[in-house]
DNA sequence: TGTACATCAGTGAACGCGCGTTCACTGATGTAC
DNA sequence: TGTACATCAGTGAACGCGCGTTCACTGATGTAC
């Protein structure tokens, strides 16, 4: 008894060894690893202190702020690195196909795919508190990440092929289409015990829904 | 200077005469208005503490203990008390029209705003992680507050009155429309920034979509 | 009618926690003369 | 070729904070005999 509460000496977590000249950057990237670790292993954004991303890196808390200004630069920076990937994974599985409607599906797919994998990064840049966001993650990045703009174009080219019929606005048609999966992310994350049908399944009948919607059909 | 950080004797809040005898649950009706008082001035679930409730009402921290189990027993029977309104305000809704798919609409307005009214309690309630979420909060309370029985029944009611086509099982149809909701809602409620349309145009427009769907119609 | 006792509705003080952040510093490596 | 100096990449120790929660207690009010 009393060896629980302090750490035994010599079990201290491998200090990192300095890197040399110029090559101050490093840390910066082993930082952001480590954080990325911390969210994905606790999903929870809280357990990413400034503390145990320094232990995880093997350095002391101050030396975050060499390359970060405080504590939320970190998350936000953690965050969105991965949201560029999202960004990637929906242009990628958008050229899949040529057809506008499709290209949508497939968009939209993956924004929820992404949703699922991150689902604490998720959490940080669409569910946090308005206060809590940084100015820098404003109206156009955020809608940028929502793929808005590639949406509303992909709308326009569906429309005017014929694919589906106009309803006003693309763009605002876009920003409906994003409230819908973003629906279902959101829901599926913070209610993962609720017996909702498999994500596949899931997605599909709301894609069916808002293709065919429910009034009768003659 | 000096008298700001502590505050002046006498200045305290005003402590709260003790109940008379048998009326100890007149404390716990305080605590849960002070506590309404706070998330909904505050919109922030953290600023919700034991101390802050305690001083709110005039009363010690420990007074919080003779009638809550813990802080996080505290914050949901807030909210929990809070949804208790929504459920009543969707059936109060809904019960202005006989029309199933009508009163489907309403009911899903009703919601839309009481999410907005009651941002946090929203909050908390669907958008808390799910580890932060008592067990009392389960899948069937889950399912009761977003009305998804109600919505089930006037689908298949709306069915059998040729308003709407058959579209698989109304329960998992009325699901897919409660995430429609709630991404609306909570998109809404986090990026209160962001350049909507006005809610009841939003909204509209969304039960528009769900309606018609998209696809061509002859 | 008086008195011992139980109960109720709280109070007061303290515990221990992890946290973000700041500040002065150190020691290795490079550069100027 | 040697030496003073600057810079870089960090360290070590500490500050002050608000928090949830526990524990022993108090003082008024009711009840039993």
């Amino acid at each position: 008894m009393g060896g629980m509460s302090t750490p035994a000496p010599g079990v201290s977590p491998p200090r990192r060894a300095r890197s040399p000249r110029g090559q101050g950057a490093q840390l910066r990237a082993e930082i952001l690893a480590a954080a990325e670790r911390i969210l994905l292993a606790t999903k929870d954004e809280s357990a990413l202190s400034i503390r145990a991303v320094a232990a995880a890196v093997g350095v002391t808390p101050p030396a975050i702020y060499l390359h970060f200004a405080d504590r939320q630069d970190l998350v936000f920076a953690v965050c969105e690195l991965e949201a560029a990937k999202l960004e990637e994974a929906m242009d990628v599985a958008a050229s899949g196909t040529g057809d506008p409607w499709e290209r949508i599906r497939r968009r939209g797919y993956a924004y929820l795919r992404w949703a699922l994998d991150n689902p604490e990064h998720y959490r940080v840049l669409m569910l946090g508190r308005p206060d809590a966001t940084p100015e820098r993650f404003g109206d156009e990045r955020l809608a940028d990440t929502a793929g808005l703009g590639a949406v509303a174009g992909d709308l326009q080219a569906a429309v005017a092929a014929g694919r589906i019929r106009a309803a006003g606005d693309p763009l605002q048609l876009a920003e409906l289409m994003w409230m819908v999966v973003h629906g279902m992310a959101s829901l599926l994350i913070s209610k993962p015990g609720f017996p909702f049908p498999p994500v596949e399944e899931l997605y599909e009948k709301m894609f069916d829904l808002v293709h065919l919607g429910l009034a009768p059909r003659p």
